[in-house]
DNA sequence: GGCTCAAACTTGGTAAAACAACCTGTCGGC
DNA sequence: GCCGACAGGTTGTTTTACCAAGTTTGAGCC
């Protein structure tokens, strides 16, 4: 095993920086301490230091002018708000944080629409695992991953029973295969008696339905994933920085 | 005067391996040359060598790994296309670049969760301009824009032409706000026998409620804009990178 | 007083060196 | 054959050193 490693002196130095800042030391529109001074202060080297301001410029907190110093901006508003994206979390959080149950999983004929995103031939077959999950004991949503053959061969996602990794973890050690990003689509229908009766939700409210393609660097898809909710209880919330 | 200044070198560096895995000399999921490769190839010192293969794994051209190499991923397919997120296009586009009718402009209560995004007191008043957008000569889509009174003073948004220059530039140059990032809720219902019959639809579909509050850095609301989409001819379409 | 210019600060970039952590082979011994 | 040790490769982190370029300041001259 290992002893807890240490992050190393540039990161330490970060959360510091990072720290004050929030604290109110360094108040935005003032000037950073120099380069030197923070050297004198934590006993490092100046690439060190330089390594830390760089992180933090990137990052938003600050901005620098040659010649004049180092300018704080405060914390950057969305750093860390940046992430839920809808079809994000059900891919990489594990089956078995949430409560619910496997509707189906095999082999069956793929809808149009979801050929399309996986680049198969209509009418083609594809490997599908939907899963019906439940929050505070209702039913919430329904959960469909959606795979070529040849992905779904060798893995765990016929089980019947929650998997104890995310799909994302899961296809990655069994596969190889790398994601690289998500192709979202969103839009809002009325759902199927079926799905309407599963969902516990009266026939006459629409359900969002959400299409996440994920994709390899070069665009080539491995897999999709749909999300069906309904609209009377749940709203998809995202965040993002304008130029 | 000066020469034309030279980029520094680890951003030529970056330019040259840039150029390199678009033209395929580096195929994405081969190994990049090693640091002392480079040293040798392109005569620098390791810290320029390392500097320029920073950049270009936080842009997510490469991947490295220690102890094996960096591996080539291929032009990062999202750096730059940063699409068009539902709301923000509304802000930046102005409006004589879309056919429409403004429906209504003018100082109205404000529905609850309209009040809630602007950080306003229930019931109370603000600005409202409406418009329905026209493509292909039929309606499309129903914008609405609402800002509290004080910021829609001493502007045109009251007027029942459509606008020559974008909100976002209207109320940058009049009011001297500094736009920052946008939260946006997503959600789907029946429309209102009012808004099926303006847009022209059959009043069992549902259509997409997109609610984008603009804020300025320290999270203080601007303007809240709200678009609602009949869901059987639109779609929300979005992508982004996953770690 | 007002101007010029040099000195002293700031950040930006490059070079050379060392050690640590990690991976992958090969070469043993068993 | 199997397994471990080891050597040699890789990237990650840190240090010392120097030069370049932009900004501010103040001393000194007119």
């Amino acid at each position: 095993m290992s002893l807890e490693s240490v992050p190393p002196k540039y990161a330490q130095l970060v959360q510091t920086l990072q720290r004050r800042i929030e604290a109110g030391d360094y108040p935005p529109g003032t000037l950073l301490p120099s380069e030197n001074q923070l050297i004198q202060e934590f006993g490092v080297s100046r690439p060190t230091v330089v390594a830390a301001l760089r992180v933090l410029r990137e990052q938003g907190w600050i901005e620098s002018q040659q010649g004049k110093g180092r300018f704080v901006r405060g914390r950057p508003a969305l750093a860390l708000a940046e992430q839920p994206r809808p079809g994000h979390a059900y891919l990489t959080n594990p089956e078995s944080g949430s409560a619910g149950e496997v509707l189906e999983a095999g082999a069956l004929a793929v809808p149009n629409r979801v050929a399309a995103l996986l680049d198969l031939p209509a009418k083609s077959r594809a490997f599908l695992r939907r899963r019906l999950v439940v929050r505070d004991g209702e039913p919430s949503e329904i959960v469909s991953f959606w795979l070529p053959l040849e992905l779904s061969e060798g893995t765990d996602l016929t089980s019947a029973d929650a998997l104890p990794d995310s799909i994302r973890d899961h296809l990655q050690a069994r596969k190889g295969v790398r994601f690289d990003h998500i192709v979202e689509q969103i839009t809002a229908r009325i759902p199927s008696a079926d799905e309407a009766k599963r969902l516990g939700m009266p026939k006459n409210t629409p359900v969002l339905d959400v299409y996440a393609a994920v994709r390899d660097a070069s665009g080539h898809p491995f897999v999709v994933v749909n999300v069906l909710l309904p609209a009377d209880r749940h709203e998809l919330e995202d965040a993002y920085p304008i130029g």
